[in-house]
DNA sequence: TTTATCGGTTCGTATTTTGAACCGTTGTTT
DNA sequence: AAACAACGGTTCAAAATACGAACCGATAAA
């Protein structure tokens, strides 16, 4: 491992919950040694990446992280392009919907929506969504490169009693997204939630992201998960066009397939 | 120079006009070793900082920068609270104006308005602003800590025919600077480019970062720069006070010494 | 066929990174 | 007030890693 990527992995001790972060507290999260990490900050430092409170001493992410983020989004105008059918899609089930994007073996989260406060939300302290335990995860395994199968496998952590534990059975869940066309996770990543995605792709017909919406457990029903299903199908389309991109025939022949012929995801898993 | 300080460098070289570049490109651009970048682009990649292009195999930036930008903004929420005061201002001048933040030894970009176009625009292509050239760098050499001088020193590169180079001269500015209560850059960094600004303070009455209006020199006139200097004042007194901060007294006695007292910048530089 | 440029890889050298121990300060406990 | 603990930050010899010249295969122009 790299020092720059031990570096850079600093960055993800922060979050919304935790903004500030002393030298020693950082330490202990991070496991690493305490002058490694003071180097390690002020390269971060030294880069605009974070900065110090003066009084307090307590690092913090910096400026020149929004600097980035505004070229990122200027050049690749992802997430002004899915706030749109996000919030319709939140609005139209009455729950979380969220926007994620595959970069490299990564899932990342784009933008969220809640409908009970009916305004865009910030991004949830969730850093990276796990490809085996999370509705978006599998969606990128069914739908993008192969070569992700085994990355998975190889960090299938469990995080509830009903995350995926082999990689026999990974394969059976994500060979069945990719005959419905969307992916499912039933409290596999959070206790009592239930996500459904619908994947979306980029130019080039391959798979850029996906939008999903993750439901308390026990609100979902058949019923709604037909009307989630519809409004998924619709933001997929809505959100792929926004980004220039093109839905392969075959996805929209899943969804006309699965919308068709219901049958609860309560059957898998 | 650390390994991480010069990865993260590379950073900088993407921008709203040259959004993806190549592997030999940055080479060239950044004058380093090609496998040593490319290494450094894989840790980049890694962390999700950039992300290839599959296809044509360049670089762009990648989606963790967005999601970090957003747990800054959410932390030290400073964009969202400059936003409406930059907006009056720029409508009010007719000009240009942006909001500065002042990290480490470095300014920072933080937001921008054009009156013309009548929308927030993207934040400009400049990444840094340079401490002896512009009036935002001006303005954090004479209220910022005293340690900024000798590293603005330290980089005193010549922009314009207008660039001041000695520190000497510098010296004389600054003290200018700090008397008024206004920054000011008269065609110094850029041709043709006259700017104007007011300091911004945090909650413990530390320099914080500058409120600017960058305007095309021809149409400077002193009526013009007695209406910049009263909007600036109105702009840095409600942004430091959404940021949370509060205005050294002896920076409203300045402010009002020299609105009383107009001289125009023409007779400095 | 030759030549140039591209992204990416190899491997021995040597520079950089590393971490145990240490320092001075601050705030709490005895 | 003495002892203690935790903090941010620093030192230096030992060791891991970063480095870059040379190389590879592919692609595209001459």
């Amino acid at each position: 491992m790299s020092s720059v990527t031990k570096t850079l992995a600093l960055l993800a001790y922060f979050s919304p919950s935790r903004p500030e972060i002393g030298l020693s507290q950082l330490c202990r999260l991070a496991k690493r040694d305490k002058a490694t990490t003071y180097r390690h900050l002020q390269a971060l430092e030294d880069a605009g990446f974070i900065e110090q409170n003066a009084t307090t001493k307590l690092y913090r992410l910096g400026p020149a992280l929004l600097q980035l983020a505004q070229v990122r989004e200027l050049t690749v105008p992802q997430k002004v392009g899915a706030e749109a059918a996000l919030a319709a899609l939140s609005d139209a089930t009455g729950e979380t919907a969220h926007v994620t994007v595959l970069s490299g073996s990564t899932v990342y989260p784009l933008a969220s929506h809640e409908s009970q406060l009916h305004g865009t939300r910030a991004i949830m302290d969730v850093q990276t969504f796990p490809l085996h335990a999370t509705a978006s995860g599998l969606c990128a395994l069914a739908f993008g490169p192969d070569t992700l199968f085994d990355i998975a496998v190889s960090k299938m952590e469990s995080y509830t009693a009903n995350t995926v534990t082999t990689p026999v059975e990974l394969r059976k869940i994500v060979a069945r997204i990719a005959d419905t066309g969307f992916g499912y996770a039933n409290r596999s990543y959070e206790d009592e939630i239930q996500g459904v995605s619908a994947p979306i792709f980029d130019q080039s017909g391959q798979y850029a992201g996906a939008v999903s919406v993750a439901c308390v457990a026990t609100r979902f029903t058949p019923e709604l998960e037909q009307i989630i299903k519809q409004k998924l199908v619709a933001a997929s389309r809505d959100i792929t066009r926004s980004w220039g991109g093109v839905l392969p025939s075959s996805i929209e022949a899943s969804w006309t397939r699965s919308l068709s012929h219901p049958h609860t995801l309560e059957n898998a898993s």
